[in-house]
RNA sequence: GCUGCUGUAGCUCAGUGGUAGAGCACUUCAUUGGUAAUGAAGAGGUCAUGGGUUCAAGUCCCAUCAGUAGCUCCA
């Protein structure tokens, strides 16, 4: 007499021992399909381990859940450290071996760096290692043994992380296969085989711990499946995302170009782009103004003095361009004999006036803030400006539209009392909202930055904080959609909220802001008169909902896959003649189309109808407006839609209508997932 | 900034130390067609830049610049 507990608590009853396998098949047949391995007791048997016993506490592992693939994955981790060991001579230094969203990596120091001409004998190594078929077996011993394991084994990494990271530990777990043996909290899958199909990644850097300070690893990224067609769907999905992503459109459409004689992270707009980028800008611009905004413009530049009053220099100087010095001052030093770094700090002294390209553009609107006296009654004061900022970006952080030197914020500061702070912050979230809906963009994340309770780096009265981030919490709550609350993540000048969305390779990118400043309004003495004719300290509200518009479309681009939405779309129809007999008429549909308003332009190439359309799928138009004799005839268009396909022949101001009537209503219609228009 | 990879025609990419290649795009000519590629010809190159090794370098080595994946950073 057997029996099993299942996790749901259910007793199953056998007549006698049976394997994992046929309690899985005595349950349902999907589930015996689907099993991998079992788990007794948290610890994994195989499918044909015989149980024997009254209760044994069983859990049924199939492959249709995460959880299986990541065990599996984290043992493929381990098969690869031991592949790693085997191959590469000289020391190595076993760091962690996680798993990931997508697969897994190790981190390793070695003496011999990791390249890729390693792989096909790294996987070769895991190939055989999986083969022999060595289970993973789990040791448990005792910290000061677990200590002296890794010390025989020379695993200083592990050493250190067994003082340090599990201090509070008493007996510390390892899983040994063959020779190989790790530090591990396991569990893993109780045959190697389970592992189906893997391959080795890349190579990044990465440092111990995370910490820039400490030792530079070499990690090895790889991924694993249960199956070659799992693995190999997996990197057909991979390049199909790569498809989609911006640097890839942006050139393919004409959108924007950056050159490396002009510099790294440097857009340009190009006229498609750039009309992309105005058509956003009139957009936010219309809800600005129906919000009470009023729009300012301000220099490229301003002096050091204004951003040493701020606390941005010489505090952020490493992220922003050097300070500009007039060519008198420069004449004069250069006769002096001063030297760059005497020059950096007399400007970090403030012996030496110079101006800075603003890596910001709060202190300007400060200063137009405090260009007059203001009182209660002006408040709140809500200054907008498509500002453009500089930063000296890492080089190793730029890349395309997202990560750049200059950029353009959609920018604005509200001047606003205590009393008006809550209000004015849903006031800015509204217009995010507004943003996003208007791109049917619904996958993003939304974050409330907090202090640290435990932190000193925070400005401003701690019960002024309390109120501010509750404010922002309430703020949040009117979007009706679940946030996250996150200590320590605040500015040191206060709490804000901010939208996260993800780009095509899964990366995570802040697009707009909103945040509570107490700090600015105190450096620069900001004040207003109020009601009790006394000066009181406003607070300043920063926010972006783009946070800039070369992110933002960047993110954008990829969200539409290129096929940007009718209002956005820099071509919005192009006029096909079937031949070049109907180009007259299709020059006269073009201008009628163009005196309506739309963007359209012909194609009067001597090339077949068929070569046409294909040119216009291929740069993602929204219409194709196709005209041969019978149109002319009739005073009709053929028009193809992007989403639907041919939708046939129609009357020219029929057609007209429906252009506008989609701009106007700023319709969002996505193409089917897989590319097709529904007539193929 | 750090680790790995990459840089060849406008674009996407081949190229074994021995004469610089393809497809698409472009130009010209022919073709006049109804929903994803008409045909032919032509033009297009300081093989990222600078050094080095070699009888000989796109190819091997070093440096620089740029791109890229990741790490770190992002007021």
């Amino acid at each position: 007499m057997t029996s099993v507990q299942l996790p749901d608590g259910s007793i199953k009853e056998f007549e006698s021992s049976v394997t994992v396998k046929e309690v899985a098949q005595s349950i349902g047949r999907g589930l015996a399909k689907a099993a991998l391995w079992g788990e007794i007791d948290l610890q994994p048997v195989p499918l044909d381990h015989v149980i024997e016993g009254t209760k044994v506490p069983l859990k049924i592992v199939t492959n249709n859940k995460n959880a299986a693939l990541e065990i599996m994955r984290h043992s493929c981790a381990h098969v690869m450290a031991r592949a790693v060991m085997r191959i590469k001579k000289g020391s190595i230094q076993l760091a962690f071996g996680p798993t990931t969203d997508n697969g897994f990596y190790y981190d390793f120091m070695l003496e011999q760096p990791l390249t890729e001409d390693d792989f096909p004998k790294i996987e070769a190594e895991m190939a055989k290692i999986i083969e022999l078929d060595e289970p993973f077996e789990r040791l448990v011993e005792p910290r000061e043994k677990a200590v002296q394991i890794c010390a025989d084994l020379k695993q200083e990494f592990k050493v250190e992380h067994i003082n340090e990271g599990l201090a509070d530990d008493e007996t510390l777990s390892f899983y040994q296969q063959g020779e190989f043996i790790d530090l591990c909290r396991g569990p893993h899958v109780p045959s190697p085989k389970t592992i189906g199909a893997f391959k080795l990644l890349t190579i990044a850097g990465a440092y111990w711990k995370g910490d820039q300070s400490r030792q530079q690893l070499q990690r090895l990224y790889a991924t694993a499946f249960f199956t070659q067609e799992e693995l190999d769907k997996h990197q057909e999905n991979q390049e199909e995302a790569k498809k989609r992503d911006h640097r890839v459109l942006g050139k393919k459409l004409g959108l924007f170009h950056i050159d490396e004689m002009v510099g790294q992270g440097l857009v340009l707009w190009t006229p498609k782009g750039a009309f992309i980028r105005q058509q956003l800008q009139d957009f936010i611009l219309f809800h600005l103004r129906k919000q009470g905004y009023d729009q300012v413009f301000t220099p490229h530049i301003g002096k050091l003095d204004l951003y040493k009053t701020s606390g941005h220099f010489p505090y952020y100087e490493d992220s922003q361009y050097p300070a500009i010095v007039d060519r008198d001052t420069m004449a004069k030093l250069a006769e002096e004999g001063c030297t760059c770094g005497e020059l950096s700090n007399r400007m970090s002294a403030g012996e030496v006036e110079g101006y800075l390209l603003k890596p910001m553009n709060c202190p300007h609107h400060i200063k137009i803030y405090d260009s007059q006296q203001r009182s209660y009654r002006d408040l709140p004061l809500r200054l907008a400006e498509f500002g453009t900022v500089y930063r000296w970006e890492q080089s190793g952080e730029i890349g395309g539209l997202t990560r750049v030197r200059g950029f353009t914020q959609d920018d604005a500061h509200l001047f606003v009392t205590q009393e008006q702070l809550a209000d004015e912050l849903i006031g800015c979230i509204k217009l995010v909202k507004i943003v996003f809906a208007a791109m049917g963009m619904e996958d993003y994340s939304v974050r409330v930055g907090k202090r640290d309770p435990n932190g000193d780096k925070y400005v401003g009265d701690p019960a002024n904080w309390d109120l501010a981030e509750q404010a922002c919490r309430e703020a949040a709550e009117t979007l009706g959609k679940p946030f996250t609350e996150e200590e320590g993540e605040a500015a040191f000048y206060g709490p804000k909220i901010d939208f996260v969305v993800k780009d095509c390779l899964g990366r995570k990118w802040q697009l707009g802001t909103v945040q509570v400043d107490y700090n600015l309004p105190e450096r620069f003495g900001l004040s207003y008169i109020g009601a009790d004719n006394a000066a009181h300290r406003p607070i300043m509200i920063h926010r972006a909902p783009f946070g800039s518009m070369e992110r933002f479309i960047g993110v954008m681009i990829e969200h539409f896959a290129g096929s940007f939405p009718l209002w956005l779309a820099p071509e919005q129809a192009r006029v096909l003649t079937v031949s070049e007999k109907s180009e007259d008429y299709g020059r006269k549909v073009e201008q009628q189309l163009i005196s309506a308003g739309l963007r359209v332009t012909g194609d009067y190439r001597s090339e077949k109808l068929g070569a046409k359309i294909r040119d216009g799928r291929l740069d993602l138009l929204p219409y194709m407006l196709i005209v041969g004799p019978r149109d002319a005839e009739n005073g009709t268009v053929s028009v193809r839609d992007r989403v639907e396909g041919d939708l046939g022949a129609m009357p020219l101001a029929q057609a007209i209508a429906r252009f506008q009537q989609e701009v106007e209503q700023k319709t969002v219609r996505r193409p089917d997932e897989d590319g097709s228009d529904g007539t193929d």
